[in-house]
DNA sequence: CCGTTTCTTGCATGATCGTGCAAAACATGC
DNA sequence: GCATGTTTTGCACGATCATGCAAGAAACGG
């Protein structure tokens, strides 16, 4: 095993995971745990991550700001979502990506070598995206609602108006048959409206505790979802429901 | 064994595998270490790989280090001027931020208690800004630049068009006094303008290898400089020419 | 406060590296 | 065929690098 190469991997990881375990990391290579201190060591000093008691967290410029979601608690469960939500993604597409966690473990899932070209308002997403070289990234900047990480406004608006997309990944919503798909905020909702309309179609990936769920303010019919990413253990009744609706399941 | 063939062998595995062994390829083609090492020291001199010890990687065809790659240059000396920086700042006012290495160090450094409105172009700016709570962020979206980390285009400048700053923090960028600030890319140039025009006041944070060195694309006259920030270590003699067209100079 | 884990530092060891040199293989011209 | 010059290859040497181990320091958790 190459110098050069452990080192690549222990950055692969921290872009996958957001940390890494010395102990973890020197059991998986089959060496010593002062080599890969050693390693941490070098890649520190080379700004590529922090390191911490036990092991290192990413430090890339942005990463800093979603490592407390990734230690979260459906870290687990948004990781599968997201393996599968990137299936249905294909080389040359242009999507709308607007924020939540989902969606940024989405954004961390796709893989170094497609090309794709992507429009979002949210800061984790194109910091996630910002490194793949295959990426054409557009941000849609605006005012900053630190809750939910993401741009609206109407600078985000009109620029959202001169682009279109094949898949738009809808993410922080409720998801309710009858009341449609619902958004949190006032202003996050008329761009995800936006979004919508400048796309030829809809992808959500929610776990299960977001189904059969409601937010006050309206985006789009349930009509609206072309494909629709669940867990397993999602329950049946609720996605015949959407099935009837038009929506294709993928489960993770 | 022809010498070619070797070397061909050689740059298919590299392809396939994205790494090659010393001794492995010395034992496959029968020939003693040091021949494969000169195979390796050639390829290397036309830069279709990457000399490491104990064999060679693929050399990363996408060559154009993003920002968050470049990020471990300096460090220490980037900290002490964000540090200097950040107490020219007052609460209330109102930053346009843009992109480097610098900008970000200032960005980290500014305290959580107080209270600004910042308007960036810079992904990693905007990412260090999102988690204070006294901070108005305002991100200034378009296309995004992977080396410099800043997004620009018409959106970036319609949205500067419609702000005013009280001071302008301008970075990576070339400092010469008789041909000005100078910037590399020329959209990103133009954005430095549009920041420039809308601010009140100009505040540079320079290393001292950024004195006297020029870029291809020009911003504004040394003369627009109303902050220069260096380090101890800056020549004299160019600060004092910087001083002659007005700036103030404040040492780190 | 103490015990445990993790980290850094210094050091010994083995692997790998570059260089100089000589032998072998090869090409070239007569 | 033979002599000469060039290229390639292998080997020996000293230098460099990566690794693991040990000892002391520091950080963590109770």
């Amino acid at each position: 095993m190459l110098t050069e190469e452990r080192q690549q991997l222990i950055r692969d990881q921290l872009a996958a995971d957001g940390k890494v375990l010395a102990g973890e990391l020197a059991s998986r290579f089959g060496v010593s745990e002062d080599t890969v201190r050693r390693d941490l060591r070098e890649l520190a000093k080379a700004g590529q991550l922090r390191r911490v008691y036990g092991g290192a967290v990413a430090s890339a410029p942005f990463a800093a700001a979603t490592i407390s979601q990734r230690s979260g608690h459906a870290v687990e469960a948004k990781a599968r979502l997201a393996r599968a939500a990137v299936m249905l993604l294909e080389a040359g597409q242009s999507l709308f990506i607007d924020g939540g966690t989902t969606n940024e473990a989405i954004a961390r899932a796709i893989p170094r070598d497609k090309e794709l070209t992507v429009a979002t308002n949210s800061l984790g997403v194109a910091a996630a995206l910002a490194d793949l070289p295959l990426v054409k990234l557009i941000v849609l900047g605006g005012r900053y609602l630190p809750d939910l990480g993401t741009c609206v406004g109407g600078d985000t608006l009109a620029a959202i108006a001169q682009l279109g997309a094949d898949l738009f990944f809808l993410g922080s919503c409720g998801l309710d048959v009858s009341r449609g798909i619902t958004a949190f905020d006032s202003a996050e909702a008329e761009v995800k409206r936006a979004m919508a309309q400048n796309s030829a179609g809809i992808v959500i990936a929610a776990t299960s505790d977001k189904l059969a769920t409601a937010a006050p303010y309206r985006v789009a019919g349930s009509d609206a979802i072309r494909h629709l990413v669940v867990e397993k253990t999602a329950p049946a009744a609720v996605l015949a429901d959407f099935q009837r609706q038009g929506a294709e399941i993928h489960f993770a």
